[in-house]
RNA sequence: UGCCCGAUGGUGUAACGGUAGCACAACAGACUCUGAAUCUGUUUGUCAUGGUUCAAAUCCAUGUCGGGCAACCA
C-alpha cells in the first residue's frame, strides 16, 4: 500500500449553490459564452491563507462544475511589494489544494508566452489562451526533449499590451498625463476639481507618456489618468490613475519597465486578454466595478467582455487574516514562519496535518454571500475531524505517561495483540501491538479521588485496556511528595479479546503502550493562536496571543509508529489526530497535533 | 460626511410572493473494547415601522444597525 490511508471517503460534497453559481448557471443556460472561464489572481506579496482557499475553491469549483477553466494568475503590477518567494509558495499552495480535484481545470500557459495579436471582426486584438492541466509529454518521440515548461499567468506578461491599450486610450482622448503631485491629486479629487492638465491634447499626452516610459521622470512626478469625470459620487470614477512611474526592478520583468500599470487598469484587461468570463473578487472591489467596465468599454474591444462579481471574504474566529498582520507575526518571530502550524496560511494548515479534502469541504460548507460575518472555527474543526476520522490510522500513544505494573503477568512474557487500524475503513486491516508486564497509561486515565461519573482507573476499580485485558488497580505507589509514580494492577487473564470473560462489561476502556516496546516521539501540541474570537476587535491583536498555543512533549508510542509516513494521518486513540512534521528524521519522530478528538468528558468535569 | 453594499436561531447559510429548512454549536438520550464516531430527540430565528397583496423573510418606503470605498496598494 503506497498510501496507507488513501481511502476515498465521500470527501467531495455535492456542488453547492450560491448567488454567483446561479448567475453562471443562467449564463450557461443562455449560451452567453462558449466556455466558462474564471481566474484566481493573488498578488505575490504574501502567503496564501484560508480566506484565499475559499476563493480558490469558488473559482476552481465553478470551473469544474460548469466544464470550464480557471487560470492561476499572479497579479503582479507593483514590483516594490512583490517577490519570487511568494510566487513559488502560491503555486505550491494552489496545486496542493486543487490536486486530484480540479487539476483538469487549471489554466496555465507555456513558459515565457505572451499574448498573441489576433484579428477579431477585422480588429486587432490581444489574446493569450490557456493551456489546461499538467504539462504535456514531449512530442518529439525521442524522449530526450524536455516537456514544455508550464507556468502560471502573470499580469506582468501583459505590460506591452497594457502599454498599447493606454496609448490607445490616450489617442481616443480618454486618458491624459497629469503633472499634479500626489498630494495635489488627492486634494483635487477630494473636492471634485478638474486637473489643470486634463485638457492636454492627445499628441502632447502621448509624448509625455512615451517619455515616462523611457524613464525620463522621477517617481511621483507624473501619472496617466483615465478621463472619466471629475466629480462622480464614486471616487474611483474621478479621473482615476492608470499608470505610475516606479524606478524599480520587477521580479518577473526585470529592469524593462520604469512605469507600471495600476490595479484597476491591469486587472480588467488581464481578464480580457485571458478570455475570462467571470471575474470574481471580494466585496471591497464593488465600488471599482464601474471603472472595470468603463475601461473595457472605452477601448471598444472586439471579444465578449468579462464581468466582475463580488462576494464576502472569509473571517474566521480566533485568528487574524490580513496579510499585514500575518507578516507581523512572522517578522516578529511570534510564530516560526509562514508555515507555522498555528498560522491560518494554507502552508501552515497543510503542515498541521489538515488534508486538502477537509479544506475544500470547509469551503463548500461556509457558502458564498455578500454578508460580512464571522465564521465559527467549529465549522472548520468539524470539517477537519470528519475528514480525519474517516482516513486516520489508529495508534496507541501515551502523552503523559504513568507506569502500570501487571503484578500477575509473568515478567519477560510478551503477547502480540491484534489491533484495528481504522474502524471506519475495513480495508485498513490490522496490526500487532505488544503487551507486557510493564505498561504506560495516560495520567489523566487514573484518579485517586475520582470525580462523579469517572469510569477510568481508580483504586480498587476496573478498566479495560484496549485490545487487551481488564485490569484492576490494587495499589498506588507515590513518591515522597505524594506524586503518583506507579500503579500496581492485576489483570483478569481470561478477559482478553476472545477469552472466557472477554464479554464482561466494564465501563471504561483506556489506551496504553508496553513500556519496553514503546518508542519516544516529540509531540507538538498546537492550540488556537489567539485566546479570543475576535483578536482584531480592539486594535491590538498581539495582546490576545495564546501563550499556550504550543506545548512540546515527549510521548510514548506503540512501535508501529516507528514506521510512520509523512503523508499518513494518525489518530492516537482517545486523544487527537496527528501527522509527521517535516522536522522528523530517521530515528527521530516529530508529530504535530492537527486537532483533538471531541472531548465531552472535560466538559462534564467543568460542569462539576 | 458622500457613495456603495448588507441584515433569517448562538454562528454560517437556504427558502427567488404560498408549510421558515440545512450545517455547525448547545442540550438530552441510545450505543460503544476510542467519554471519539454513529443514531434519536430538544431548544433557539426573518433588524424596526409603515405600505402593496388573498398571502411578504421575499416587493416598496422610511428608519436603525453593520461593513466597504474616498492609496501613485491590490
Amino acid at each position: 500500500m503506497s498510501n496507507p490511508n488513501a481511502i476515498t471517503p465521500d470527501v467531495v460534497p455535492a456542488a453547492p449553490s450560491d448567488f454567483i453559481r446561479d448567475i453562471v448557471a443562467a449564463h450557461v443556460a443562455e449560451n452567453k459564452y462558449p466556455r466558462i472561464h474564471t481566474r484566481f489572481p493573488p498578488e505575490p506579496n504574501g502567503y496564501l491563507h484560508i480566506g484565499h482557499a475559499k476563493s480558490i475553491c469558488l473559482n476552481f469549483g465553478i470551473a469544474r462544475e460548469f466544464g470550464g477553466i480557471c487560470n492561476l494568475r499572479m497579479d503582479d503590477t507593483n514590483p516594490t511589494k512583490e517577490d519570487i518567494e511568494y510566487v513559488e509558495s502560491i503555486q505550491a499552495d494552489v496545486n496542493w489544494l486543487i490536486s486530484a480535484w480540479a487539476d483538469d481545470q487549471l489554466g496555465l500557459k507555456l513558459k515565457g508566452k505572451t499574448p498573441e495579436i489576433v484579428t477579431v471582426n477585422g480588429q486587432p486584438d490581444f489574446y493569450l489562451p490557456a493551456v489546461v492541466g499538467q504539462p504535456a509529454k514531449s512530442t518529439t518521440g525521442s524522449g530526450s526533449a524536455p516537456a514544455p515548461a508550464m507556468e502560471p499567468f502573470y499580469a506582468s506578461d501583459y505590460f506591452d499590451q497594457l502599454y498599447a491599450y493606454a496609448v490607445e486610450l490616450i489617442k481616443r482622448g480618454k486618458a491624459y498625463v497629469c503633472d499634479l503631485t500626489p498630494e495635489e491629486t488627492d486634494e483635487y479629487r477630494r473636492h471634485g476639481k478638474a486637473s489643470p492638465f486634463r485638457d492636454r491634447s492627445p499628441a502632447e499626452n502621448l509624448d509625455w507618456f512615451i517619455r515616462m516610459k523611457n524613464g525620463e521622470f522621477s517617481d511621483g512626478s507624473r501619472v496617466v489618468r483615465a478621463k472619466i469625470t471629475v466629480d462622480s459620487p464614486n471616487i474611483w470614477l474621478r479621473d482615476p490613475l492608470i499608470y505610475r512611474i516606479k524606478h524599480a526592478d520587477h521580479h518577473h520583468t526585470g529592469a524593462t519597465w520604469r512605469i507600471y500599470p495600476m490595479y484597476d487598469f491591469a486587472h480588467c484587461l488581464s481578464d480580457y486578454i485571458e478570455g475570462i468570463t467571470h471575474s470574481i473578487c471580494t466585496l471591497e472591489f464593488e465600488v471599482h466595478r464601474p471603472l472595470y467596465d468603463w475601461i473595457l468599454e472605452a477601448l471598444g474591444l472586439p471579444r465578449p467582455l468579462p464581468h466582475q462579481y463580488e462576494f464576502a471574504r472569509l473571517s474566521l474566529g480566533y485568528t487574524v487574516m490580513s496579510k499585514r498582520k500575518l507578516m507581523q507575526l512572522v517578522d516578529e518571530k511570534l510564530v516560526t514562519g509562514w508555515d507555522d502550524p498555528r498560522m491560518p496560511t494554507i502552508s501552515g494548515i497543510r503542515r498541521r496535518g489538515v488534508t486538502p479534502e477537509a479544506l475544500r469541504k470547509f469551503a463548500y460548507h461556509i457558502g458564498i454571500t455578500k454578508y460580512n460575518g464571522i465564521t465559527d472555527v467549529s465549522v472548520l474543526e468539524h470539517a477537519i475531524r470528519d475528514d480525519l476520522n474517516q482516513r486516520s490510522l489508529r495508534r496507541l500513544a501515551v502523552l503523559q505517561p504513568v507506569k502500570v505494573i501487571i503484578t500477575n503477568y509473568p515478567a519477560g512474557q510478551v503477547e502480540e495483540l491484534d489491533a484495528t487500524n481504522n474502524p471506519e475503513d475495513p480495508h485498513a486491516g490490522k496490526r500487532k501491538v505488544p503487551f507486557a508486564r510493564e505498561l504506560f497509561i495516560e495520567r489523566d486515565d487514573f484518579a485517586e479521588v475520582p470525580p462523579p461519573k469517572f469510569f477510568r482507573l481508580k483504586p480498587g476499580g476496573e478498566v479495560r485496556l484496549k485490545y487487551a485485558y481488564i485490569i484492576k488497580c490494587e495499589e498506588v505507589i507515590k513518591d515522597s511528595s505524594g506524586h503518583v509514580v506507579e500503579l500496581h494492577c492485576t489483570a483478569d487473564l481470561e478477559s482478553k479479546t476472545g477469552g472466557a470473560t472477554s464479554a464482561r462489561k466494564v465501563k471504561g476502556t483506556i489506551h496504553w503502550v508496553s513500556a519496553a516496546h514503546s518508542v519516544d516521539a516529540e509531540v507538538r501540541l498546537y492550540d488556537r493562536l489567539f485566546t479570543v474570537a475576535e483578536p482584531d476587535a480592539d486594535g491590538d491583536f498581539k495582546q490576545h496571543l495564546n501563550p499556550n498555543s504550543l506545548e512540546v512533549i515527549t510521548a510514548k508510542c506503540e512501535p508501529a509508529l516507528k514506521d510512520a509516513l509523512p503523508e499518513a494521518r494518525y489518530q492516537f486513540e482517545r486523544l487527537a489526530y496527528f501527522s509527521l512534521d517535516p522536522d522528523s528524521r530517521p530515528g527521530r519522530l516529530v508529530f504535530n497535533r492537527t486537532i483533538t478528538l471531541k472531548d465531552t468528558w472535560s466538559k462534564e468535569v467543568k460542569k462539576g
